[in-house]
DNA sequence: ACTAAATCGTTCGGTACCGAATAGTAGTGT
DNA sequence: ACACTACTATTCGGTACCGAACGATTTAGT
């Protein structure tokens, strides 16, 4: 295990140890349980810190942008496949939308050979506000990683996606 | 640049080429890309995991199992620190604590000295749930963490303090 | 051909979430 | 004593979020 926590850890350890202390009659496996809250923690403060000092300018939500984002990336989709994509449900979506449509960002689109089905896409304006934003946002993760060395953003991104896809194959189920 | 790449992760990676392709011409750090927005969906597909699995049967949400957990670990402690501990805004934990005071899980106390003040305090019911709630969670997080060694478990959790300071850092100001 | 099952997106009820505005309380300076 | 400032938790408006229930449509089974 290794022991290179950088100086200004010592009060995240602490809480670690708290735990340790508070619970030591539950047997808990300490490993996952820093790896796993350590992910909700930076998350939380990663998505409030970019929608404070990015998102807000534009007026948006961390779920509008990334819905926006998916289809810049992945180009016009149906609901289903998007709302999968950005990681939120279809009832969410639906109001995600509503929101962006309300703004001009994206539009639903009548699919002919399946009425059920409905297919959004970017409009020109919507395209330009994710270039615009991404580039910003983007200096923000370069800042927030700023303590990182390549190699060990590589590594981040690698443990993370492995911890990913165990979970979602546990969900297929 | 570590290439040890697990097999199942080629899907992932092919997302994060295909950002590359379709945002060349905005110059991005693409490392960094990868970590924070990988830190992002891990978490998504994790809260959502965990929320459906352990903390529904127990009709908690996500949020009002930390408040909880915050109040076992750390004792009783005033709203403001509360919050803060738990990375939600002050607005937000009066809404939880209306719940979890509601289901009896814990309660405030008025601070005599100074009215403004609310102390929160867990009750024996909360106290019980918390222990029955925190090793079935831990137990799904050892199962999300299955894929990952002792080493790397350490280290992700490493990692993320790191950016966790980082952006803190860039916060206080 | 016609019912039954599956599959869409949307709506709904309940909760969470933020930031700003508010009301109440304590401390400070004069 | 009094205004002024600082700080507390709460309320409020708007958005997001889930899962379940729903209505509309297509597909499968007989």
């Amino acid at each position: 295990m290794p022991r290179a926590f950088s100086a200004g850890d010592e009060e995240l350890i602490e809480a670690e140890r708290l735990i340790r202390d508070r619970m030591s009659g539950l047997d808990l496996d300490l490993l996952s349980l820093a790896a796993v809250s350590n992910v909700f923690r930076t998350a939380t403060v990663l998505r409030n810190h970019m929608e404070r000092d990015v998102l807000r300018r534009h007026e948006l939500s961390w779920s509008a942008f990334v819905v926006l984002f998916v289809l810049r990336i992945w180009g016009s989709q149906e609901s289903r496949s998007l709302a999968t994509e950005a990681g939120i449900s279809g009832g969410t979506l639906s109001g995600v939308l509503d929101t962006l449509e309300r703004k001009g960002l994206a539009e639903r689109r009548a699919i002919p050979e399946d009425r059920r089905r409905v297919e959004v896409i970017l409009t020109a304006t919507g395209t330009k506000v994710v270039d615009e934003v991404m580039p910003a946002l983007n200096r923000e993760e370069a800042l927030v990683t700023g303590g990182l060395t390549d190699d060990e953003m590589a590594s981040l991104a690698r443990l993370l996606r492995k911890v990913l896809r165990t979970t979602e194959d546990l969900d297929e189920r």
